[in-house]
DNA sequence: AACTATTTATAAGA
DNA sequence: TTCTTATAAATAGTT
């Protein structure tokens, strides 16, 4: 959803890499959001950059779902 | 994206719900691919169902960002 | 960091 | 229900 459309690939570009990895990161973890709410399901994600940075974004996790030891 | 623009909140309507959740959840695990791809980054993702349906995806996960105990 | 042209995702409809 | 299409949303390249 662009200018062009692209390949997925990795981008070689280390700039445009790393700006792009900032918009779709945060577009992925709305979308996660939106899921869990819209659909009443749980979502958990976790995504680790290539320099070793952590996102996360979890849903409520449903007791019920859940089987406790 | 579609025809009405739509709130997020937990759709009333079972079929409508079951239905956005297919299609959200497959273009959730497309992007989460993506983002894995363009970026070199690495991505997990878990979605449970209302229903208690597990769906996930994980990219590879590079070696050198796991510790080994 | 903000903008906007364009692509992509998807809500309704067929 | 599987396919279509109008429209909303995301985002690639630009400023």
């Amino acid at each position: 959803m662009g200018r062009r459309k692209v390949e997925i690939k990795r981008i070689e570009n280390k700039s445009s890499r790393q700006v792009t990895f900032c918009k779709r990161r945060n577009g992925l973890m709305e979308k996660a959001r939106q899921l869990s709410i819209l659909c009443e399901s749980s979502v958990a994600l976790i995504i680790i950059s290539a320099t070793g940075r952590l996102y996360s974004f979890s849903s409520a996790w449903p007791r019920s779902s859940v089987v406790m030891n």
